[in-house]
DNA sequence: GCCGTTTTCGGCCCGACTGTTTTCAGTCG
């Protein structure tokens, strides 16, 4: 873990604690502020510490900067240590119980002794919670079914798992007569992990709307239904909260029920600050209640003198003091992509043959398609030996001249051993229309070792995209310890392109390095990594997360059309 | 605990739904 991340958790954790405190309710939004705000630098905080520049971050005053030192010079915060005695360490596990926050969570233990989930259930299954002043039997049974369904679910899912899904959904209730749905929530604003999926309908038949959402087949159980909010658990395990409104106030509740509510809390703010009040029905003036906007989310910006902000920007970054001064920079979008340049063949552990890939790249509109199978010491990978690579180089050859529609590139995900050397000879790299290179061994170097590692491959001559430098998946491993700071200066310095691998596990480079990157000027390659035709498609998500990280269309290298791409690459 | 083209003090987004209540607090997003 990094300085910002540890500092960040420790924020949060003293966050979680103090929520458990009565009347601390902003000192708990302080402390989750500063910990976001510190969580999302693209800097490393020990070098604002250093040079004295704590105070820059918003959200940092006196009292959590001091914290901030405490954490970086020891490790440690006392203040934190002392919650920790305060409090036992179950309640937060408590408190992760749907329905069962701070108050709740506080009660339990003061009243009934409750100080983790075995006591918890303990005491529901016994009845006694039941005894207590404002909870009854109905209590008692949803905590049992949270703890059973805390117990079951394995966090978050990952957006390529979400999204389908999500997008199917809207069909079920676009086919059965609802022209006005969109998907919302972190799923619209394409985060790498998804928690519930969030769908919004706008209509005068409510009613109709929910009975059509619950009758979706795979439905497993109706969580909540109101009048206009209800939620459902699907057969797969996850929650889908449906909300309709008018509409006429579809933008509005779009805007709102897309987020982030960090986003959300500035705009309406900003809001009130212009005599204007926001809620998911509209934009409406203070001084007489006249709605002034709602119909749709450019609406509702631009009555509160803002410009637009695409939903993967809203996270509070500095994109609503942008919008203000109408100067939200534009950002990568799929429709500015020209062409694929990390994709395998069944000539490597691909599965569909160059003709295929080739077709179905073609069909997305591409102009151009790199086959970049693995290189001859990913064994488990099938990689191509020397002469498998050249006899693999005539055929990709061969299909570019069948093909008019499409120019292929001939290339390799070469591997970087231990010292950054690479798996073929520089002659037969120098063949190559692309190289990729990538790191698949040897995960756990020393960070300097790792470093020097990605140095050296990133500048050998040949090298034109290192593939997903992290190393990171989603959920199962963190990537490899290195200084990224020193790597992304030496791929600028050799005019090699950082890859953003849009492969749902992997999205690596993250939102945060896209943003790491665009900052220093380091030139971006957004890749499917794809190993079946269906795999192009992971594109988007790829994209999304580079346009988090605000990157523009002018430093992403297949946003080159081609004859700029081969003059970039000397083909 | 932070913050200020009104403020160094007094604010800090807003509404739906639930369970337990006769009017609302707590939780969630």
């Amino acid at each position: 873990m990094g300085d910002n991340a540890r500092v960040a958790s420790v924020l949060e954790e003293v966050a979680d604690l103090l929520e458990l405190k009565e009347d601390s309710f902003f000192q708990v939004r302080a402390y989750r502020r500063a910990a976001r705000e510190i969580s999302a630098l693209t800097g490393d905080i020990r070098d604002l510490y250093v040079r004295g520049h704590l105070d820059q971050v918003p959200g940092v005053g006196k009292a959590i900067r001091d914290k901030v030192i405490e954490v970086l010079r020891t490790g440690e915060l006392q203040y934190l240590k002392d919650l920790q005695n305060e409090f036992p360490a179950g309640l937060l596990q408590v408190m992760q119980v749907p329905d069962i926050g701070p108050k709740t969570a506080g009660r339990l233990y003061k009243e009934l002794r409750v100080t983790n989930l075995q006591d918890l259930r303990a005491a529901a299954e016994q009845h006694r919670i039941r005894m207590l002043k404002g909870f009854g039997e109905r209590t008692e049974y949803n905590i049992l079914k949270g703890i059973r369904y805390l117990e079951s679910r394995q966090g978050r899912m990952l957006l390529g798992y979400a999204y389908p899904r999500g997008k199917a959904l809207e069909e079920h209730m676009r086919e059965r007569g609802f022209d006005l749905v969109s998907l919302g929530g972190s799923l619209r604003r394409m985060k790498e992990t998804i928690g519930d999926i969030d769908i919004l309908v706008g209509s005068s038949e409510a009613e109709r709307a929910m009975d059509t959402f619950v009758s979706y087949p795979l439905t497993a159980e109706v969580l909540l239904r109101g009048e206009t909010k209800t939620s459902i658990r699907s057969q797969d395990g996850v929650q889908v909260d449906m909300r309709v409104v008018a509409p006429s106030s579809f933008g509005a509740a779009l805007q709102y029920f897309t987020g982030s509510k960090e986003h959300n809390v500035k705009v309406r703010t900003l809001a009130n600050e212009l005599g204007y009040k926001v809620n998911e029905y509209g934009v409406f003036r203070s001084s007489d209640g006249e709605k002034v906007a709602g119909e749709t989310e450019e609406d509702v910006y631009d009555a509160l003198g803002m410009q637009w902000v695409p939903p993967e920007m809203r996270e509070d970054r500095g994109e609503v003091e942008l919008a203000r001064k109408g100067q939200v920079p534009r950002a990568v979008t799929l429709s500015d992509i020209c062409g694929d340049l990390h994709t395998h063949s069944e000539a490597s552990d691909g599965v569909d043959t160059v003709e295929a890939m080739a077709a179905a790249a073609e069909a997305l509109g591409y102009e151009y398609l790199a086959i970049t199978d693995h290189s001859r010491s990913l064994t488990v990978g099938n990689g191509l030996s020397a002469e498998r690579l050249l006899e693999s180089m005539e055929h990709v050859r061969r299909v570019n001249e069948d093909r008019p529609g499409i120019h292929l590139l001939i290339g390799t995900e070469v591997e970087i051993d231990e010292r950054g050397g690479l798996d073929y000879p520089p002659k037969l790299l120098e063949d190559l229309d692309i190289v990729v290179a990538a790191v698949h061994s040897r995960f756990k170097m020393a960070p300097e070792d790792m470093t020097e590692r990605l140095v050296t491959a990133v500048s050998n001559e040949n090298v034109n995209v290192l593939a997903h430098p992290t190393g990171r998946i989603i959920g199962e491993r963190e990537g490899y310890s290195f200084d990224m700071e020193r790597v992304m200066q030496a791929a600028k310095d050799n005019g090699v392109a950082m890859e953003v691998n849009a492969f749902p596990e992997r999205l690596d480079l993250s939102d945060l390095h896209c943003a790491m990157a665009r900052e220093r000027g380091v030139a971006i390659s957004i890749n499917s990594d794809a190993h079946n035709v269906r795999q192009l498609d992971h594109m988007r998500y790829g994209v999304a997360t580079a346009k988090r990280g605000w990157v523009p269309p002018e430093m992403v290298l297949n946003a080159l059309p081609w004859e700029a791409l081969r003059k970039h690459l000397d083909i």
